[in-house]
DNA sequence: CAAACATTCAGCCGCGTGGCTGAATGTCGC
DNA sequence: GCGACATTCAGCCACGCGGCTGAATGTTTG
């Protein structure tokens, strides 16, 4: 018990697992996710609202599931909002698949 | 336009993402994916549907949507069907999540 | 063939999600 | 400070999803 928290992590690991995939399951999140991506890694709340058909406080939404995933955080710059893509929380999704492709 | 039907190709594969994504946002099937793995891929419907709480035809609607998304296959043995790791379809978020981690 | 078993099919239902609209908040320019 | 702008917050509604139960289908065994 020297770490502390050591059951915990495994149970607030299987929730970021929700939290991630549960983001990634919506064609306008991944979208949004690639087109910040392109964009040199950050990009206005508005320029992303712009992407879509939709309303803009329906974008809203979906940037705060991004962001409560962890995919996604915020700057306020000005009277824009800025999103910046978390590239490291990607790598949660790619080891979940690793145990996929390991040779035993 | 040399092979043929180019744009649709697209298309196809936007729907298969969304499947596929679809499939893996549910905590219960991303369990199944792995037992089934560690099952050296593959396991009945009935030993799947053991490994659940709730009721087994609520596991069946599970296995038909990983089914339709590509990432399982089943074929019958007896009574019994065995349902087998497509793991090929996984590289489909394996590619996507290249994208993210490409040097330029 | 009948009974037992493994599994799916069909239909019901409650709740979360994702779309919308209308206000509220915060920031800049004059 | 006021008006314009960018963005979020709050609340409404319809639809799909994931749970359930009850019947149907197909397969093996005596």
């Amino acid at each position: 018990m020297s770490h502390g928290m050591a059951g915990r992590e495994s149970k607030s690991r299987l929730d970021a697992y929700e939290a991630v995939f549960g983001a990634l399951a919506h064609p306008a999140r991944r979208r949004i996710l690639l087109a910040v991506y392109f964009a040199h890694g950050e990009m206005s709340a508005g320029e992303i609202a712009a992407m879509f058909p939709h309303a803009w406080q329906t974008t809203t939404r979906h940037l705060q599931v991004l962001e409560a995933a962890g995919l996604l955080s915020h700057e306020r710059q000005g009277r824009n909002r800025i999103y910046r893509l978390e590239r490291k929380r990607l790598t949660l999704v790619t080891e979940w698949l690793a145990t996929f492709f390991r040779k035993p």
